[in-house]
DNA sequence: TAGGTTTTGTAACAAATGACACAAAAAAAG
DNA sequence: CTTTTTTTGTGTCATTTGTTACAAAACCTA
């Protein structure tokens, strides 16, 4: 399947410099990551980054992209692996405050919310892509929801969308305060009668 | 009370410049503004900047407090303003929703979270703004739940601390989605339900 | 009026920015 | 081997960045 290509070989993965490149973004926003501050977290020259991915504007953008769609740990992969509804929201709200404060490189918060959204109104591309992220999410929580209603987990009144922003937008609440370096303690402790809101009791 | 000074006369408002500055950061973030869009949104040159305000970091620095202190339209403004607590609540959630979707200017969603936030791990000082804007904003949304208590308007078992992290966290969801440029009209067919929920009914 | 004080606008500064030209290097193909 | 193709690293380019000297201007005091 991956055929040989002539000529000198990549002595980088692609991936990983995108990946990389991200978590500069993310920790230092778009503007604030400067082309020495992506090239040395990549591990590149400055002429292989805009060989493989364009320019900073190119690369910024798919680091969104790698972010939304090649994210295993996202929330929502998550949330959508466990059978069980009320772990899974439970789940959900626990990998979205555990990301959010993890802070292993400086990543605090979410990169869509904490970062990315900065540059909605001004970075070529950044406000659809957004736009797409949330809506998507929206989408796939609503899905679930209307999953459970046919199985009769849920009841077939259960508001599904409106439910499905709440859970997306509390989300947002514990990503701010990560980011603004808060303890977890009374996001841990809020997830219980968090999840019961969700699911109406 | 207004003392002549001595010396050339300023030639501009002080704090017209300064939210001038704001607006500038919220819109284009602390490393996207340059001192040129910062001066000319200002309407001063960069030597008057720097004499009154010491330089860029602390323009920002005071442009965060000028918003946290000095915002008589902020949701947590017309929330204590408002006597009835149901309509106080969705008065905050409205004023939080309409504000951050109104685009003036290209000020969508809200400075400290759509654009400050960004720059909580690499802008000195920026973190600990943010904390104690958070935490006061939990504060006072708690201490109006606990005057409700003592006059029996709401159940002396209301858990005030986690409603009011509910509070705040639900206008991140808003702020998010606005700043993303989605339509407001979800967000408005969600209000009614949320400030049933915060109330716990 | 003359002296003192503060602000203003012009201009300039060194440093950092994003982007790229170019030749050497490393592989496959003939 | 030679040729061809692609990537790598060094070095450099024109702009833009944040910041500041400096002298003229505008006010108060005496």
């Amino acid at each position: 399947m991956t055929q040989k290509k002539i000529g000198r070989p990549r002595a980088f993965d692609k991936n990983e410099a995108l990946t990389a490149a991200m978590k500069v973004f993310w920790i230092k926003g778009y503007d604030g990551a400067s082309m020495k501050d992506l090239t040395s977290a990549m591990k590149i020259n400055s002429p292989s980054l805009y060989s493989v991915f364009g320019d900073k504007h190119a690369l910024y953008l798919a680091s969104i992209d790698n972010y939304t769609k090649n994210n295993p740990a996202s929330p929502l992969v998550i949330f959508e692996s466990e059978p069980n509804i009320e772990k899974a929201i439970r789940a959900f709200m626990k990998a979205a405050l555990d990301s959010a404060t993890k802070n292993e490189f400086g990543t605090l918060g979410c990169f869509l919310s904490s970062s990315v959204a900065t540059t909605a109104g001004v970075v070529d591309g950044v406000q659809e892509k957004l736009k797409t992220a949330i809506l998507e999410a929206d989408a796939r929580l609503v899905k679930r929801f209307e999953f459970e209603k046919q199985n009769g987990v849920l009841a077939s009144d259960f508001p599904s969308e409106e439910r499905a922003r709440l859970m997306f937008d509390l989300r947002q609440g514990y990503t701010f305060r990560a980011r603004a370096g808060l303890k977890s303690d009374s996001m841990e402790n809020d997830l219980s009668f968090r999840v019961k809101m969700v699911l109406g009791e």
